[in-house]
RNA sequence: GGCCCCGUGGUGUAGUUGGUUAACAUGCCUGCCUGUCACGCAGGAGAUCGUCGGUUCAAGUCCGAUCGGGGUCGCCA
């Protein structure tokens, strides 16, 4: 029998196995040594149990046991059994048992490591990131990694059930000039060409679709080379769907479905669907945003009606120049300090706003270094239509609606942290639709798709994309949870006018979208069916189930906001030969390496 | 690219208006200990205070730059 025919899991040891013979295979958490007796907690994928070592052990077995330290690698064949009455610990799931060690063997011995091996740990990040491999070893490390495991088993048992195929796509694959900037991959054998590393397999599962494959999905890597945050990887895992012959009403319950297994299958909470819907644009008229979490309530509020024909230049001036004036009504806020007041200013200053207009409710009348602009009736609406009590602070902002909007929505967000407004365990899961199709990038001066230029417009608004584009809505949605967007799709474009038209709308012409997507557009001219599909972000999926405030603790082998590997220490630089085969040389000068 | 926070024995922290032996806890090493489980007791080793430069009689402490980490705005179809 080998060592791991033989194996227990330690962790699993109970009472009922009391008078077993056992092999544990793990590494040493803790020695306690009492002379006399040693017992040692052995740690392995299935938890802790503790070993006893008595000098009437055969051979040289408690010698062997004077000598274990922290994370020795040990193999025990021991006997289970019950632990002396009133020595159990209840804070130990084995706790009520030990392991009676008859052999000992050290498989590998272990300098100290740089941090504990437990949970709950206060130590540098850098630290853990160079030693990934030993953070790894934390048992909520583990539990994350099995967690993320078991969604995925999920993902693929849904949809294999419904039909779906699973299938790869490139990830040497060519450069497009829209969305996020490319990672490049240079070409040995075109010299002067490179391949990028794909935002997503867009394109590619569309091309399934002309296909003919009907029902695609892949668990699969994306790349994009921009700044990290905490949510944000430059490499990280999306589930990406395609389906031909549906509609978003085909869409959406699917995935509803696949939310409910995958909550009730790991943390086990039930989840009730049909999900809430929301437009776009009722998202940014009441929350300011197009993720809203709805958890909580501080609902933006407009007074733009109100304030057009006040003394107050800056609301009035807005509204002239056909900006907007919204409000946030802060349930009982009156009590934060004038400091943290301004310091809300400065926040929403942050977002663009020029300032942050308040209005102070207390029982002894109001106080507001705007309040002077109008009249008592005009106040008296304000508070009226805002909803505003004693103990409220009124906040507004004047400004461009996106402004508006962007300043509100994070405004509110912060209210309702620092107001303790967001409940705990409740899950808000909605969908959001009718995004508009175009925005307007001022930097480069054209239109570019909210979503991605693949995505078609509805149908009622299809005329629009010549007369007015950016009142243009698509056929898009969001999936939201608490705020967060788990994940979007849309209903694609697939007649090769229409996707002409878009290219033609987004500044590309004639020639530069033959080029890049020239192969797509032949596509569509051979019977491309209606599809249309979704993708989500599985890390930050894993995230919100686990409860984890940043998605480098769900990723096993994550990368700095530097995108560096502190372990592998990638990126590096690498040899002249290597860059010659390439065909590149960079205006970088550094001390010559290896 | 902008703004903010952090960097002191292996680890987590303290270090006053700049002042001479950089403190505490834990870990580590040695010895003792037969029922611990954050075992206990006794002893010991371990730091050029991220790096470079400046101010000063004197810098962990003040100033500047730089490196590394984190948060965030821009960016992320």
């Amino acid at each position: 029998m080998t060592l791991l025919g033989e194996r227990t899991a330690g962790g699993r040891l109970r009472s009922e196995q009391a008078g077993e013979t056992v092999r544990l295979l793990g590494w040493i958490q803790r020695r306690r040594d009492h002379g006399g007796v040693i017992f040692a907690d052995v740690r392995d994928r299935s938890g802790l149990v503790q070993a006893v070592f008595n000098p009437d052990m055969p051979g040289d077995g408690f010698a062997q046991a004077e000598r274990l330290r922290s994370e020795y690698v040990v193999s025990i064949r021991g006997r289970v059994r019950l632990r002396p009455e009133g020595s159990e610990n209840g804070s130990l799931a084995t706790g009520a048992v030990e392991v009676v060690a008859e052999t000992l063997d050290i498989l590998n011995r272990a300098k100290t490591p740089p941090f504990y091996i437990e949970d709950d740990l206060d130590v540098d990040e850098t630290l853990r990131l160079k030693y990934r491999y030993l953070d790894l070893r934390r048992p909520e490390m583990q539990e994350t990694l099995m967690l993320r495991h078991r969604v995925t088993q999920i993902m693929r048992n849904f949809f294999d059930g419904h039909g779906f195929l699973e299938i790869e796509t490139p990830m040497l694959i060519k450069s497009s000039p829209e969305g996020a900037r490319d990672y490049l991959v240079p070409s040995r054998v075109h010299p002067g060409e490179f391949y990028a590393l794909p935002q997503s397999p867009q394109i590619f599962k569309q091309l399934l679709m002309v296909s003919g494959l009907e029902k695609y999905f892949q668990i699969v890597r994306c790349f994009r080379d921009e700044d990290l945050r905490a949510d944000r990887q430059p490499e990280f895992t999306q589930l990406d769907v395609e389906m031909s012959f549906v509609e978003m009403e085909d869409i959406l319950p699917l995935m509803e479905e696949l939310m409910a297994l995958i909550f009730a299958g790991t943390t086990g909470r039930q989840i009730a669907a049909p999900f809430a819907r929301l437009t776009y644009r009722e998202g940014m008229e009441r929350f300011g945003s197009d993720k809203p979490d709805t958890r909580f309530g501080l609902e933006l509020i407009e007074v733009g009606d109100l304030v057009a024909d006040t003394e107050f230049k800056v609301f009035a001036g807005a509204v002239a120049k056909g900006g907007r004036v919204k409000g946030i009504c802060a349930k009982g806020a009156a009590g934060l300090p004038r400091r943290e007041i301004d310091g809300l200013s400065d926040f929403v200053r942050t977002f663009g706003a020029k300032g942050l207009a308040y209005i102070v409710l207390t029982a002894e009348g109001v106080k507001s270094p705007i309040a002077k602009f109008f009249t008592e009736e005009q106040l008296q609406a304000l508070i009226k239509r805002m909803g505003g009590k004693a103990g409220d602070i009124l906040f507004f902002v004047a400004d461009k609606e996106q402004v508006v909007f962007d300043a509100l929505g994070h405004l509110r967000l912060e209210l309702g942290r620092r107001l303790n407004l967001i409940p705990v365990g409740v899950l808000n899961f909605l969908w959001l639709t009718e995004f508009p199709l175009l925005e307007y990038d001022e930097t480069e001066k054209r239109y570019v798709a909210i979503h991605h230029p693949f995505t078609s417009p509805m149908d009622e608004d299809e005329p629009l994309l010549a007369t007015n584009p950016l009142s243009t809505r698509a056929k898009a949605y969001d999936l939201v949870l608490n705020g967060v967007e788990l994940g979007g799709g849309s209903i694609r474009i697939h007649r090769r006018e229409v996707q002409e038209q878009m290219f033609r709308l987004l500044g590309l012409s004639r020639e530069d979208a033959e080029a890049k997507f020239g192969y797509l557009l032949e596509a569509f001219e051979y019977g491309t069916p209606p599809h249309g599909g979704i993708a989500f972000g599985l890390d930050r999926l894993i995230m919100l189930l686990t409860g984890k405030d940043n998605i480098r603790d769900v990723i096993a082998f994550p990368k700095t906001q530097s995108a560096a590997d502190l372990m592998s220490q990638a990126p590096s630089a690498v040899s002249a030969k290597q860059l010659n085969e390439l065909h590149l040389k960079t205006d970088i000068v550094r001390a010559k390496i290896g």
